[in-house]
DNA sequence: AGTGCGGCCTGTCCGC
DNA sequence: TGCGGACAGGCCGCAC
């Protein structure tokens, strides 16, 4: 289930083997992604890769001269990796960016929550990205940020970091991380957690994506990068998938609560 | 405006 | 052993 981390940890994988190249097919097996891969995509062929960036959970690659370029979302259980563009497609190979070099990208998703779109110039503009929030590792993305936009939420805090619109890239996985290493329970309304606490949110949560990044993700059940390699966050998660087991702070069992229809986990003596 | 929930999907796991 | 159903979850879009 690619968070930002992993969604990072798949951009570094397939840019080296990207840049540069020229797209020579766009090859579509399966156009039924959550929306319909648009016809557009093959602007890209006969023209090179050239900027590769994320944001937030999207994968932005630019197409040299095209005014725009391709966006990829992984959805829940997408994934991108390199190969000979005359390997034989698996199941749930939806889609190929085929190389001048004979390698492709290629794009697998069983559950299909995936995109697979064309976007315009600027990116920022697409309809899917317009409305997004800070980026978790940018300086935009602070305490007193939160707690200005937090102002008179009632919801759960867990509910509002994962709300794309407040910040960008903090998933199921990673909102329980960021609310154990800060203190603060899940389900606190958002507009009642302190200025200072929010401080140490903010901080849990770039402190906590950033390590993930650096081990190249999480890997709980099929998530491999583009190099067919796992992440290995999984095994310093601190709250997630712990339900029952110590908390690692005072031993009270970790407890498992589902929170907007997603479960939260949570030591109910340190999460105030 | 903020909040909550349905729906999209398939693989995996659990209980009968 | 087989089978149905619950569950996983990002995020849009709708209803209140």
């Amino acid at each position: 289930m690619p968070e930002l981390p992993e969604v990072e940890t798949t951009l570094r994988g397939v840019s080296p083997s990207m840049a540069g190249r020229t797209v020579t097919d766009i090859v579509v097996r399966n156009a039924a992604l959550r929306w319909p891969v648009p016809g557009e995509v093959r602007r890209a062929v006969g023209r090179a890769v050239g900027d590769c960036r994320r944001r937030a959970k999207y994968l932005l690659f630019g197409i040299g001269g095209a005014d725009g370029g391709l966006l990829v979302h992984l959805g829940m259980s997408g994934s991108l990796r390199v190969c000979p563009a005359d390997a034989p497609p698996r199941k749930h190979d939806h889609v190929d960016i085929v190389l001048d070099d004979g390698n492709c990208i290629r794009f697998h998703d069983p559950r299909r929550f995936g995109v697979f779109d064309w976007y315009e110039d600027p990116a920022d503009a697409h309809p899917l990205l317009n409305h997004l929030g800070p980026e978790p590792l940018s300086t935009a993305f602070t305490g007193t940020y939160l707690k200005t936009v937090s102002a008179g939420r009632r919801g759960a805090v867990k509910n509002f970091i994962m709300d794309g619109k407040v910040v960008v890239g903090v998933g199921n996985i990673y909102a329980s991380e960021a609310l154990f290493m800060a203190g603060i329970h899940p389900n606190r309304p958002a507009g009642r957690v302190s200025a200072e606490r929010y401080d140490a949110l903010c901080q849990a949560i770039r402190d906590v994506l950033a390590r993930a990044i650096r081990r190249g993700g999480t890997t709980l059940r099929d998530f491999l990068d583009p190099g067919n390699n796992p992440g290995y966050f999984a095994q310093e998660l601190l709250a997630y998938e712990r339900e029952g087991l110590p908390c690692f702070r005072c031993e009270t069992p970790i407890r498992r609560k589902v929170i907007g229809q997603r479960s939260s986990y949570y030591c109910p003596s340190c999460q105030r």
